[in-house]
DNA sequence: TTGAAAGCGCTACCAG
DNA sequence: CTGGTAGCGCTTTCAA
């Protein structure tokens, strides 16, 4: 009576086999009626719940899920987790948090998580696999894994993901629709995949439009927010400064508006700012930053769903995921300063 | 060899019984040496790893805790999470993330996966607890739990906190100390605890000074960046606005920013404004927000470890363990405008 | 220092 | 529709 009840405990009290039970509680349909509400009954009575360690170990699955990132503290993530999160308890899942910090030995751990049963399955948000695990090739594919926002090639993995080169191409259309000629674009961390998306996106849309690319116009950042002010700071260095900056993220764009600030000019009136992810607090500054908005909390659900499909061998869509983007357009842009 | 190795595989390879590969892979220290070294190749060998949910099982833990969150995409939370996530992962142990929503049926949800051997203890940073718990009072002590960021009254749980009021204190008295004299406060949602704290340290800071407080100068409010906007507005309606304004978090103060640049007002030379939990971004605004900054990733840290002693059954501080903040002046206060 | 064996609590197979 | 029961993979007595 004291200790917490166990299945045979329910099976002696409401006079079945602990089988019986079992099945009653699973819903499994195969208990007849007037046993079955009897057994609810005094499982509810003796507050039962089935210890998941057993099951687990019987069924051979944890219904927990991995979501493993780059960097926790990262805002970023937080509507893409609040979606996987979603995603992951109507279907019963818990998700563990994983945080590899860029540390190879961390992310081999995630991958050790889903051998030893910690996890059925992964979503990894890192863009990248352990060393360990790159040669081991197509088998890779057999792992219930599903990547998201980043990309990993040559594996056969689901994806979720968005059109990061259409986004950004989209972006500085904006600018160049403003008059914008000289638009400079401070990148991600190259050659990373996603940074060289929107990097090529960058320059496709100048390209289209007949402008000019001077090399001191694409600056190698890192998505840090100082390194934004840094960068930002070179630019003005220049003889002719561009007169709109496409940041590949919001915290870079943030840093560049802070520079620019400090440097006595307004934005939008005398330098345009596009940034890119539109993350919590952009549309709270003051203007409010014009951005390329990803489907966050979507992402994460899809990419759940997905992971869901994954582990219950369902067919996936062979090509990636592809998530609408939405150009904001706030406060940071406008017309190119004339003279 | 194409499955997972169990134990027994190990054994049968090493020529000792499962027991032996037991206690050498768990480092009991009971297993001689030339066998021990022998144990541990072929496991590396056979690229072994014990299964999670039989250990659990057998052991009668999860090594994993919970961490429940009021809002999983508040970005508060993220360093807090980091700091337990580093703490967890130290020890061994994993972080289950958990979200109410401030619902009341996920909230007992998680306290059911701690009887269910989900997990070994739980984090809670909710300030309340399930109704259906409410009334087993002093058994709640006996739960492996700690209370963190927010106050549950009562049962003797161990806490994890700031000294909210005199943190508010401090802030005003900052405001005091720069020449002003009418200063409102955006409150959180009375009559939260948290809320109610920070809120009496305004006050306090006031009489100390020997300052009126207008009824109308303390707007309830809600955490909420577009709720900092509208008081704002309304303290603006009245017949004498405030000269500074401090607000219970750092999302109403950005609001309240905002508000008062849309109407045409400068920060900090008309108005002076101060928040509450240096978030992310805070220090990036133009100009960085004056706030009052957390430990946040130590608070993480700290609630971990002493989750780590209820778990071990150690010996606990009996008094809350308070932590130390500090108020960050930076660019949103001034000297109150003469005239 | 090592091995044999029981059993953690549950599910699912096989009978009836 | 229900019961008996094996066994998931591991740890940990108890004996040797």
């Amino acid at each position: 009576m004291n200790s917490r009840p166990k299945i045979k405990d329910i099976a002696e009290r409401a006079g079945v086999s602990p089988a019986t039970v079992s099945r009653a509680l699973s819903g499994s349909g195969l208990v007849a009626e007037p046993t079955l509400s009897r057994i609810r009954e005094t499982a509810r009575a003796m507050n039962y719940r089935p210890n998941v360690s057993a099951r687990n170990l019987r069924t051979q699955r944890s219904m927990s899920v991995l979501m493993v990132v780059r960097d926790i503290s990262n805002p970023f993530y937080l509507e893409v987790m609040k979606g996987v999160e979603e995603a992951a308890s109507d279907a019963g899942y818990s998700v563990l948090m994983g945080n590899t910090q860029n540390n190879p030995r961390r992310e081999t751990e995630y991958f050790d998580m889903l051998r030893d049963g910690h996890a059925d399955g992964m979503i990894l948000m890192t863009g990248k696999l352990p060393p360990r695990l790159e040669s081991e090739g197509s088998a890779l594919s057999q792992l219930p894994l599903v990547v998201a926002l980043e990309t990993i090639e040559g594996y056969g993995l689901p994806h979720v993901q968005i059109d990061n080169r259409g986004a950004s191409r989209e972006a500085v259309e904006h600018l160049i629709g403003l008059g914008h000629r000289r638009i400079a674009h401070l990148t991600g961390p190259l050659p990373e995949l996603m940074a060289t998306l929107r990097r090529d996106g960058w320059r496709e849309a100048m390209q289209a439009a007949g402008l000019d690319i001077p090399a001191a116009y694409e600056q190698r950042g890192d998505y840090l927010l100082r390194t934004g002010q840094e960068l930002t700071a070179k630019l003005w260095e220049l003889p002719e400064p561009p007169t709109a900056i496409f940041c590949a993220n919001d915290e870079m764009a943030f840093g560049a508006i802070h520079e620019l600030r400090r440097r006595g000019l307004d934005v939008p009136a005398d330098v345009s700012v596009v940034g890119f992810d539109d993350i919590y607090l952009s549309q709270a500054l003051f203007p409010p930053l014009t951005t390329v908005s990803q489907p966050r909390a979507e992402i994460g659900r899809k990419a759940m769903s997905l992971l869901l499909d994954v582990i219950g061998e369902a067919d996936l869509p062979p090509d990636p995921v592809v998530m609408p983007t939405i150009l904001k357009i706030r406060g940071t842009t406008g017309p190119v300063r004339e003279n």
